[in-house]
DNA sequence: ACCTGAACACCGTTCAAGT
DNA sequence: ACCTGAACACCGTTCAAGT
């Protein structure tokens, strides 16, 4: 496994860019395809990479809001989730969680837009949909089934939220000292050299709790949610 | 129980602020006792309150970054946490949950700030040691002590995150239509009236998908973590 | 050492004006 | 109907200047 570098998103701050003077054709399409597309998804840089200003935006959608709501519903509706296998309904919600998180990284900054979103829109109503199927499949008790939507969705979002912080935060840093290993070995040795006698089990534990990378950090807490709703569904 | 109202931080805008002329007197601990006082943790804010500019925090303070450090330990040395019980490791889990989330409420704009965070503040530290002390003694194995203390403290705190955007999206908003009970009979009836063709099961499970208030939801999904890593210690 | 005002580079949104 | 520049109210941070 190579040292994947958390570096990215160099902000550029090049304010001259607007590209030529020809009059915009904007859609809200190209908004949306724009903003999936680079890191920070803000009203100005989109207006930026399409060569206008902000407030050209305003004639095709709302505000950020609904930005934020066409963007990840563009981005759910690249979510391919099976139809429901009922003897394998557990893998496939694994594995379909593991898909969200590489969708938000490939698209880094959609996670925040999904964000303690209200789902109207269409694509992220289509895979609520089609996980329910595969819950409700398994043979989950219904309120069980409506409820780990939420819950899922809400860790894989919130996964993907903390490594666009992490990322956001080694851009402008030097690049050597941010690798996701650079960061593991510290914290480590923040752990071990904490005094002993007030902390006892994060000195003794300091491998343990910087062991794995995200993978399977991620993969542990998906467990934990699937094998809790196979434990809940049989009390 | 009452309707509870999402309402709450209502952005003054009052920008003349400015107590007295008199010279600050500032310190970390002041800077630190303001922000985690009111909502939105901002320096400005922070800064407004004190009753000078956000320039003078820096003397204190070297940005944002330690301040959020500095607030999520302060928050979190008020998280009184029990002496490990073995019988009664599980419910000792759901209940520090619980109470965490409680001490997010009471500070909202903090669980942002925590979001992404590396652990090196004394609070926040001393808090993960409690918390290993409870998995320890309960005798989960020592690879899912380290993982579930993360997994935990980030459902909690992604938890707490939405309800502030919530809590924010809802301030400038008319007053009567954002109580959780309004929002939640919007969403119903957006699942309701989908084509049921296309979304058979969400159509179909309109009640059961806005079934359980804001405690009743977190305390499934805490129930999921706690069972799963239950199960997850028998296999 | 500590505080300050002014400035810089951001952010979302509005609004009058253009076509 | 669509686009625009300028403005407003924010944000974090820096820096020269004051005490």
């Amino acid at each position: 496994m190579e040292p994947r570098t958390i570096k990215l998103g160099q902000r550029v701050t090049v304010t001259t860019r607007r590209r030529k003077p020809e009059p915009a054709r904007l859609s809200a399409d190209r908004i949306v395809e724009v903003a999936i597309g680079y890191d920070a998804v803000t009203m100005r840089s989109v207006a930026r990479e399409l060569g206008t200003g902000p407030a050209s935006l305003y004639a095709h959608v709302s505000g950020r809001a609904e930005l934020d709501q066409l963007v990840t519903g563009k981005v759910c509706a690249q979510w391919r989730i099976p139809d429901p296998d009922p003897d394998h309904w557990d893998d496939q919600l694994r594995t379909a969680m593991t898909d969200l998180l590489a969708l938000y990284r490939a698209h880094p900054g959609v996670a925040r837009c999904a964000m303690g979103m209200i789902p109207t829109e269409e694509g992220v109503l289509a895979v609520s949909e089609k996980l329910l199927a595969i819950l409700v499949a398994g043979g989950v008790p219904p309120q069980h089934c409506a409820w780990f939507v939420d819950v899922a969705s809400l860790y894989v979002g919130s996964v993907a939220v903390e490594e666009d912080i992490w990322r956001e935060r080694a851009a402008g840093q030097d690049v050597e000292s941010v690798t996701e290993e650079a960061v593991v070995a510290a914290v480590h040795d923040v752990f071990a050299g904490l005094p002993a006698d007030r902390f006892p089990l994060l000195t003794a534990m300091a491998d343990t709790m910087t062991t794995g990378d995200a993978d399977e950090r991620f993969a542990f807490g998906v467990d934990l949610l699937v094998s809790g709703l196979v434990a809940l569904s049989r009390r």
